[in-house]
DNA sequence: GCTTGACTCTCCCCTAGCGAGAACCTATAT
DNA sequence: ATATAGGTTCTCGCTAGGGGAGAGTCAAGC
């Protein structure tokens, strides 16, 4: 029998990690005196600590490890380490964005320019009743390119061709990157199919941005800035209207988005 | 005045954030409610919280983006932003090892090999006596590379040339990955020189390990279970040596290491 | 004035452990 | 047999908030 130090060294695992483990229950020391509480593990389990730490190395969560030690078949392991894969490959992608933008940031810091500084003219509307064709769900903001994909999809089997851009709405009061209410659409001609609705008129401003969609929030703000200067409250939940984007094969620094806010005095 | 929902939307960061960097004091409403504990936002917060926003987005952390709105001068800015830069690209990097080795484990199960089989051989031996040239830290261990690169510039200095392998010795009982007492070496022929000392001789397995240096953890693993087999203790912190590395111009894959453990009956 | 629904508050638990501190246990040396 | 060193135990606080519960508050409509 080894004692925790023991174990730890032999499978490189901290130990903090080992009790914790212990007390939630994904791996328990082989026996544990129940006078002085010292765990003690044998040699033999240095091999699920090993299967555990490699899992944990391709970061899996916890619970996914207690799950692949309840069922041990090569299935359920494979299928959750494709699952890691896309998960991982993704994250990836995501960092270099990162990066990329931390450099263009970087860069204008270097020409002295504003971090904030953006190009966005605001301008007020009334908002044209617009036929749309949509579909709303609870989702990531970051799954909006996969949504998107899934509404071209059900537009084709409908038959529908899209006359006018691609938005978004967001319907959420309080705004929550993982998990907001949004319903995603294109504007359409043809009225009579399933899931097409009228949008809303009404009194609006809007703000033009153009560029990549990284991050509109400073449209948002300057919208809300604008909105308390000229003495309107805020009466709806916020559009994004794609004018120009990937679809009409421009550069995403091309790109034209229009960023509408429902108003009313 | 704007309650924090309104405030959460025009800024796109969720309620909940709003709040805790409120209790942490990084962002304070400028009103609260002293009978109802109301939060109220004022329009001209929103580019502070712009600020936050975009630093976050580049993973700072909040005491990093509390020390930003401290002390607001460009250098500090671009200083930490650079530091963020390596960090970021380091983690891709990471991430990217990490992909790889995943992506090689699915296709031994696909292959219905072992995820956890391994080539190494386990002999004893009678530790000889080596005179090693090293430096002694607490550190990472995934800084080895830099350390390493610190010991050969200060090897260069001494006018002592290696005459045999880099080495790692691990003193640390418990071992821990972020923090973990090193001792990095090469073994030299010259005795009469500073950081020179002996290696402690005596009996010890040692198991040859083929292949990158990505984990070792399986050799101390199958190490330990030879260790009790044969009947043996461990009687002192164990030894990687990288008998054939890069600096032999080979491939990761034909990377050649021996690890030791001091034993005892 | 009252109701109602939307909004907000605080409090507690969750991630995957690390770090520090106080108290207890074990093994070696005398 | 005991002193000492060093390993081991526990608990609390920390990251950066998310999720949910239960209760209080605000504003609009009747």
């Amino acid at each position: 029998m080894l004692t925790i130090g023991e174990f730890s060294r032999l499978s490189r695992v901290s130990v903090k990690a080992l009790r914790y483990y212990d007390q939630i229950g994904l791996f328990k020391p082989e026996y544990v005196s129940p006078e002085t509480g010292y765990r003690y593990y044998k040699v033999g389990q240095l091999h699920d600590m090993l299967l555990i730490s490699r899992l944990k190395q391709h970061q899996f969560s916890l619970p996914e490890i207690a799950r692949v030690l309840a069922n041990r078949d090569r299935n359920t392991l494979s299928e959750m380490m494709q699952v890691k894969r896309t998960e991982l490959s993704r994250q990836i992608y995501n960092q270099q964005r990162i990066l990329f933008r931390l450099e263009q940031d970087i860069q204008k810091i270097e020409r002295c320019e504003n971090m904030m500084q953006y190009n966005y003219l605001i301008k007020t509307t009334q908002f044209q009743p617009r036929n749309i064709f949509s579909v709303r769900q609870k989702a990531s903001v970051s799954d909006l390119g996969r949504i998107f994909g899934d509404l071209c999809g059900k537009l084709e089997k409908s038959g529908m061709k899209p006359s006018g851009p691609f938005l978004t709405i967001y319907h959420d009061e309080d705004f929550n990157h993982e998990c907001t209410d949004l319903e995603v659409g294109a504007v359409v001609m043809d009225a009579d199919g399933v899931g097409v609705r009228l949008l809303d008129p009404g009194l609006c401003c809007f703000a033009t941005h153009i560029g990549p969609y990284d991050d509109f929030t400073p449209c948002y703000t300057a919208l809300g800035e604008w909105i308390e200067q000229e003495g309107y409250v805020i009466s709806g939940p916020p559009v994004e209207l794609y004018v120009k984007g990937c679809e009409n094969n421009v550069q995403p620094d091309e790109y034209v988005t229009e960023i509408y806010l429902p108003i009313k005095k």
